[in-house]
DNA sequence: CCTTGACTTGTCAAAAATGTCAAGTATGGA
DNA sequence: TCCATACTTGACATTTTTGACAAGTCAAGG
């Protein structure tokens, strides 16, 4: 797979678990342990970032899913 | 969980996978999609770097899983 | 010993992620 | 129309990953 085929995919996955949550790009940003805006959220959902895993795993923890859920892609 | 536990324990996973599949760490590189250095190889195994979404799909492949199964810690 | 293979570690340049802020678009409601 | 909310986009500095290379350690075998 290419590489921004992948980030597309991942991004949109993200974005769907955010919005089965009922969640804004803010306020999953806001849940996000550490320091995170809300513009890296969209960067990341329109794949336009490639993000490392710590950020996966910081997201995968405010979805509440696993980092393997998170990445079923 | 603590970043360096994460990026630890996602190494360890990684040399295991490897192992299992008979590899040694210039294998992999070697199997990996693009230029890919056993530099990094080892520093990501020694959890002295947080690779991105992208790395840990091209490594996924080498090690013939699925992103999923490699990040299932 | 000496060599080979496997891995680690240091440095470096280039590219990119992250964090921050400001400004833009679009939608929907008062 | 005005305003608020949600999201996108651009720019910027800082930090870090990536890729490349050289040199180092360490163990096994000749």
């Amino acid at each position: 797979m290419e590489k921004s085929d992948l980030l597309r995919i991942a991004g949109k996955r993200i974005q769907q678990l955010r919005e089965q949550k009922g969640l804004t790009q803010v306020d999953l940003a806001g849940k996000i342990q550490g320091e995170f805006d809300t513009t890296n959220v969209s960067r990341i959902e329109s794949g336009r970032t490639n993000p490392t895993l710590y950020t996966l795993h910081r997201i995968s923890e405010a979805l509440e899913v696993s980092l393997s859920e998170l990445l079923a892609i």
